[in-house]
DNA sequence: TCAATATAGTTGCATATGCTAATATGTGTC
DNA sequence: GACACATATTAGCATATGCAACTATATTGA
């Protein structure tokens, strides 16, 4: 009876992510193949969008994602004319990416076939979970989750 | 009213899901890191605990891991000598994974730190919250949804 | 048996991700 | 203003991931 209870602590949090990943990439990538743009990369541009001209550290930080993760990824994108980047004028430092007008075209040439994974997406697994799903990794995330995990491990 | 009632239909599936991913990484790999072993290879040594000695393909699939990806992901593991791969004896074009004692004495080391970062996580997040959401992970990875996945994808 | 096909793996290329070190710029202090 | 320190980004290296093409082995069918 217990067996049933038990919550297979053995299994890792952090590579069934991983594999449910790999997993929803696959499927998102096979979708939005017509349009040559990885759930990765339209990612970047959507982020790019959502934040106008954000600087490197800015949109990197949006993405949870390594500054110099982010400067590799970009460059794809810069090379095919889909975002530039600009000095900042106050801070010689930074840069500003913004999308371009073909990455803007190929953005919404992209939602299309988007929407068609995430529909199936939620025709398989429920609109109602996948709202929930999101919202959960969304906590997860976030800074102050990361905060939590740290103040956890130092407290061991 | 209805605002907070709004699913967020914006959101990509994928992308929360990488992001969720990373961060996850980040903060396992930084507990992992005195044994100089990854999320992903601890997984991978995992595996092949649990199947004994798979084939690529077999271990691929119970990775979610394209078989060229797992190709590539055994070669550090196998030069630093936690894996070793024998050709099969009744299908000479079939490659069987096994662990060494390295290999086995390896993860046994990383399984306290694991276990530590592990700790953190159903901290920060929960235990219960984290079975559940390991086993919702599961359901999405599981070949049933991604065939669920194309069906609705071709029925549209 | 042998040619056609199918299956298992590997390799090369491209992108994704993160670490460390180097470069460029800005700030603060004397 | 010059030096120390902090911040923003890039560059180089290693691993992660997947696709397409290739090699090797097995199976099938005539």
């Amino acid at each position: 009876m217990s067996s049933t209870r038990v919550k297979d602590p053995l299994v890792c949090n952090g590579a069934v992510l991983r594999k449910a990943t790999r997993r929803v990439s696959q499927l998102y990538d096979s979708v939005l193949a017509p349009c040559k743009l990885s759930v990765s990369q339209r990612s970047a541009l959507v982020h790019i969008e959502r934040a106008g001209s954000p600087t490197m550290t800015e949109l990197a930080h949006a993405m949870v994602l390594d500054r110099s993760a982010l400067a590799h990824n970009i460059k794809p994108l810069e090379r095919d004319g889909y975002v530039v980047q600009k000095r900042d004028a106050t801070d010689g430092r930074s840069r500003r990416i913004e999308l371009t007008d073909a990455g803007r075209a190929k953005l919404a040439e992209s939602n299309l076939l988007w929407r068609a994974a995430q529909n199936s997406f939620e025709a398989a697994y429920g609109a109602d979970r996948a709202a929930a799903l999101r919202q959960a990794l969304a906590e997860i995330f976030s800074d102050e989750f990361a905060d939590a995990f740290h103040q956890a491990t130092l407290q061991k």
